[in-house]
RNA sequence: GCGGAAGUGGCUCAGUUGGUAGAGCAUCACCUUGCCAAGGUGAGGGUCGCGGGUUCGAGUCCCGUCUUCCGCUCCA
């Protein structure tokens, strides 16, 4: 597979139809999740808590492979990028230096006479506004904006915050306030300088995190795309601030391949660029790589050219010298950032999505979760034809064993053979393995590939050699 | 957060003008069968999201609240 460039990528006017069939809509998914256990609402038995869910059995198997995945994309099969899992509660001043206290919230108005709150930028009369305007204080008196039901005087826009916030010690006063990272961003940036002299890193050089995020969202929704808390694959890639340009063209092309390469349908990718007006506080670019969701395009991770803004005002807020000595030109500068921010949940979301099949049997409709062999939760389902013959059922054990010490396996004797494939293809295990009479005889099993639909006799002992050959010939 | 819709066994749903809950699938057990959702018998599982009210009596009516979905909006 060659890797595109910029220029090869489809854009949102790309957005061409389906070959492949696609999940009719979300609760068809979100109660196959729920069935299979993949995902479940969080405190479901006190009536749920919005936005929040849980990763059962298959699920947090699925999500970690998912960043088990990306983390060998991006940290192991790479020299230029080292790995770092920094705390989520962070020194304070960092939120307010990265300018997230400040800027990280939406801008609020209430009516004075149903004091009932409203997003400023959802008024009659604001669409035109930018994000600069809409955090001007004055705006609402400028404009003269009233409450559209009530005509009640509005107050000046206050922001309600997105950051989480706790006390750390037991005195819970305001100097106590810590917030829960919205980012793993930061903990990159302010690690920039240990990183880089421990792991003797030359620039350009990354730094890549996977770690969770809060985020106080005022909408949040559609299942797990957006949750309150979530989690972060993140990778921040120290240039030249001459090269930030160039490395933010290289590293979209792969980020975009990588959702390809492990089987999402190109059809339903395409990437976005921002409009100078929708750009975060800290970006001079971005684009997104989007995924087309049952509820419409929606960003997957963003690529982010953040210039020298988070280290330069780390370095003047900390006193710290954040500048890199470049031995071999004897230059010295604040390194430019480029960013790939990725979401781990909305990443597995995709992939159990883009992975789901009907087919029709005798007028009943089926699920298969056709997963890329390393995201599925199960690898290999080892099966008996009989289970009222005890050899069978010994053989199919001491497999079992010896597949497990290598791969995520599973035994299951409590149905007929047909119903015991039928549960593996619906939770997305690409091989079985079944012993049968003969096995007993001749030593060999029948293997089951999913996708091929091809079965082939191995003998016992190749049986393992042959999945792991399998998932490694599938491998990006 | 605002507007609209909805919340009944694990899942999908039924439940007539209010009379103390049913089905299919799923799960489990036993019998039968033995390579692609087999058949039979049986079992477990619901104070109908939660709280209050009206009523002799509420899943069915009223109020509140929580949650989910759709739209607006936004980020990973």
């Amino acid at each position: 597979m060659t890797t595109p460039t910029i220029d090869d990528l489809p854009d949102e006017s790309a957005r061409g139809d389906d070959v492949r069939p696609t999940v009719a809509n979300l609760e068809t998914i979100v109660s196959l999740a729920k069935r299979r256990g993949f995902v479940f609402p969080s405190s479901e038995i006190y009536g749920g808590i919005n936005a929040v869910w849980d990763y059962g059995p298959l699920g947090v198997e699925l999500k970690n492979n998912v960043k088990r995945a990306w983390w060998r994309s991006m940290v192991q099969l790479r020299d230029d990028v080292v790995g770092l899992d920094a705390g989520i509660l962070m020194h304070p001043q960092v939120w307010v230096t990265s300018g997230h206290v400040a800027s990280f919230s939406d801008p609020l108005v209430e009516c004075e006479t149903c004091h009932r709150r409203f997003r400023l930028d959802e008024l009659p009369g604001t669409e035109a506004l930018s994000q600069t305007e809409l955090r001007d204080p004055g705006i609402v008196e400028r404009l003269n904006l009233r409450h559209p039901d009530d005509q009640g005087r509005l107050s000046a826009p206050r922001r309600f915050n997105l950051m989480f916030r706790t006390h750390m010690g037991p005195v819970e006063d305001e100097g106590a306030v810590v917030y829960l990272r919205p980012e793993t961003a930061q903990g990159s940036y302010v690690n920039f300088r240990n990183v880089q002299q421990s792991a003797r890193r030359k620039i350009p050089f990354g730094i890549a995190q996977i770690g969770k995020s809060f985020r106080n969202e005022i909408s949040p929704g559609n299942f797990v795309f957006r949750m309150r808390e979530f989690e972060q694959m993140e990778m921040q890639y120290f240039v030249r601030p001459d090269a930030a340009a160039g490395q933010f063209e290289a590293w979209l092309p792969r980020r975009f391949d990588w959702y390809r390469s492990y089987g999402v349908a190109e059809s339903r990718l395409r990437t976005r660029e921002h409009r100078p007006d929708e750009l975060a506080h800290y970006a001079k670019k971005a684009v997104d790589v989007e995924y087309r969701f049952p509820f419409g395009w929606k960003e997957l991770e963003g690529v982010h050219n953040r210039g020298d803004f988070d280290l330069s005002n780390h370095q003047a807020a900390s006193g710290e010298n954040l500048e890199y000595f470049d031995p071999a030109t004897e230059e010295r500068y604040v390194p430019w950032i480029v960013e790939t921010a990725a979401g781990a949940d909305r990443a597995a979301f995709t992939f159990l999505i883009d992975a789901y099949r009907e087919e029709e049997v005798r007028g009943e409709k089926r699920v298969v979760l056709g997963f890329h062999p390393d995201l599925a939760p199960y690898k290999v389902a080892v099966l008996p034809l009989l289970k009222k013959r005890p050899e069978i059922v010994e053989t199919c054990q001491r497999l079992l064993a010896d597949l497990k010490r290598d791969l995520m396996a599973v035994y299951d004797d409590t149905a007929a053979i047909g119903k015991l494939y039928r549960r593996q293809d619906e939770i997305g295990t690409p091989w079985c393995v079944t012993v049968d009479v003969e096995s007993l005889e001749d030593g060999a099993v029948t293997v089951r590939d999913r996708d091929a639909m091809t079965q082939e006799r191995i003998p016992l002992e190749g049986v393992k050699r042959a999945i792991l050959d399998r998932m490694e010939a599938a491998r990006p």
